[in-house]
DNA sequence: ATTGATATGTTATAACATTGCACATTACAA
DNA sequence: TTGTAATGTGCAATGTTATAACATATCAAT
């Protein structure tokens, strides 16, 4: 395992802590951490991409952990909410989140070549926008930053 | 006319300058601003708000301008393409570019209740992501800023 | 036992987007 | 001015992503 920002780690390790994280987390919160929406998470984890909700679909289907669409949209609806998980929206595909513990304003960068998707921080006010925003008085709830571009190993591929 | 970053303007004469800038800008870079093209662009400047392509589709189809799919997707590709119009991902709509000539990456505030969208500016490589992206070897082409949350008319409605 | 809250199952459909091919138009050089 | 390449359009089919609507299950608290 080798993505933007993820240098050569123990990616089973890895996988495992987050799952234990989440896990730790939705019993403060009281929150049920079901077989669905756990293995959903684990798939994300499989990778540091982003994965289309029919793909985890499939993948969820192999274990007979649900057939129909809304299996799927419900569990990473359920990861989202509770920040365990991300969606890109240029690709209208889904990521596990690297630090779901903190609130915070994710800033993704995503390769246009393997999808890879690493994932940095932004601020909600920052910026141009946020000037915007306060001279119009709207008020600012969520922020979508994501850069496309080439990964260091894509960018070698196609140069 | 009254949407967010667009206190009560002439919008009709709105309409007509963009038109015309588009018409300038096609001759200058020798592309081809044909009726459908036109037609798309006239569409997404009635509103400053984000419209779905089949949306569009149907505004087309009124004019005997084009009934499939591909007839609006080309045309908003060709928009895209040309900084004419920009894409809304989160909303997997299109807005007319409220700055056509310039080249500029945009960002957005978009009203989750009316769908307005204001247009604001970034830079490719600014911030944290910025830096994220120089330590990584990641190379920036692109970058979606899209702030969502609630415009001071909606504010008012919902609050 | 009954209720209420949460999660899941199931069918159907809505909404967004692309592919592939044939035909028309335009641009432009021979 | 005619041939030809490039570009744009029309059309049918299909693919992909997402949600609506309704039924059922599970379980804890009263």
């Amino acid at each position: 395992m080798n993505a933007i920002g993820f240098p050569t780690h123990d990616h089973s390790h890895c996988i495992a802590d987050a799952l234990k994280a989440a896990e730790t987390l939705c019993a403060q919160r009281k929150l049920q951490f079901t077989p669905v929406r756990r293995r959903v998470l684990e798939i994300l984890l499989q990778e540091h991409r982003a994965l289309g909700a029919y793909g985890i679909l499939a993948e969820l289907a192999k274990d007979g952990l649900g057939s129909q669409p809304p299996a799927v949209y419900r569990a990473l609806d359920f990861l989202v909410q509770n920040g365990l998980a991300h969606r890109i929206e240029q690709l209208n595909a889904y990521t596990a989140c690297v630090h779901a513990d903190r609130d915070h304003a994710p800033a993704f960068l995503v390769c246009r070549g393997c999808k890879a998707v690493a994932e940095a921080e932004t601020e909600l006010n920052q910026g141009r926008l946020g000037i915007a925003a306060r001279h119009s008085g709207f008020v600012i709830e969520r922020i979508v930053v994501e850069a496309e571009g080439l990964c260091p190993a894509c960018a070698e591929g196609s140069a």
